[in-house]
DNA sequence: TCATTAAATTGTT
DNA sequence: AACAATTTAATGA
């Protein structure tokens, strides 16, 4: 099968691969399959905006987008990077609040949104739903914990190692590639240093062959020693 | 296809 | 933080 034409990669990945999809039972997937709708934004683009109504829940297709807050000097800080694969958003829909953070795609990417109503559809009737949900922000809580743990103690090229580490999590990123297209500025953001912390950090990592770096992108070698270079368990 | 230009990223002070 | 150097992407001959 040749691949689309404004396609270069032939493997366009969709939301029905998403682990939560592949785990719904067929009935239940029907339910909601009608429902889905993607949406491209190019670099830079704001996809949820801060104070919005929560009305979806957003799954990462292709591409990363950050979650991050804008301070009124305009500086900015970055609490997760989600890239593909990933699904975010839950919480304010769970609790039928505004979005407390702001969306942001760090590269082109590709996001699909479920609507509010099916989400709370499949959290009423989904068992299989419910694994998921738990088993992703049980994920996101022992990152935010080892967060908190690590940004005092710890060396900046363990932070960095943290911060790479998360963005490659294969329970909240489970598409997540090796090859993660991410500048120092972001990764640093993504970290709460500056750039040149961040670069330092990246260079050390360089140097212990655990990573590889290139223009744009963080080539990632061994992503088992990276973890744990990060304080994370096998 | 190649040269030029702009934009993004990285390096240096 | 500001500036310089480098790489990539976009444009047009």
């Amino acid at each position: 099968m040749p691949a689309h034409p404004t396609d270069p990669h032939s493997g366009a990945s969709s939301w029905l691969q998403s682990r939560w999809a592949r785990a719904l039972p067929r009935d239940e997937l029907q339910a909601v399959a009608g429902d889905v709708w993607e949406r491209s934004f190019p670099a830079g683009a704001t996809v949820a905006t801060k104070g919005q109504a929560a009305d979806h829940w957003m799954g990462v297709l292709e591409g990363m987008v950050k979650v991050d807050t804008n301070r009124a000097d305009g500086r900015s800080t970055t609490f997760i990077g989600v890239s593909s694969g990933g699904w975010l958003g839950e919480g304010a829909v769970l609790k039928g609040e505004r979005r407390p953070y702001d969306v942001v795609a760090l590269q082109d990417s590709r996001i699909a949104f479920l609507p509010r109503a099916s989400f709370l559809w499949l959290y009423e009737h989904s068992l299989a739903f419910n694994h998921f949900l738990i088993t992703q922000l049980n994920a996101r809580l022992a990152q935010f914990i080892v967060s908190v743990e690590r940004s005092r103690i710890h060396t900046t090229a363990e932070q960095i190692a943290f911060g790479l580490a998360s963005l490659l999590d294969p329970v909240l990123n489970p598409e997540a590639g090796c090859r993660v297209r991410i500048s120092h500025e972001e990764l640093g953001k993504l970290c709460g240093v500056s750039r040149q912390v961040a670069a330092k950090g990246l260079h050390t990592l360089a140097q212990q062959g655990l990573i590889r770096l290139e223009y744009g992108v963080i080539e990632v070698r061994d992503s088992t020693a990276l973890r744990s270079a990060a304080g994370l368990a096998g």
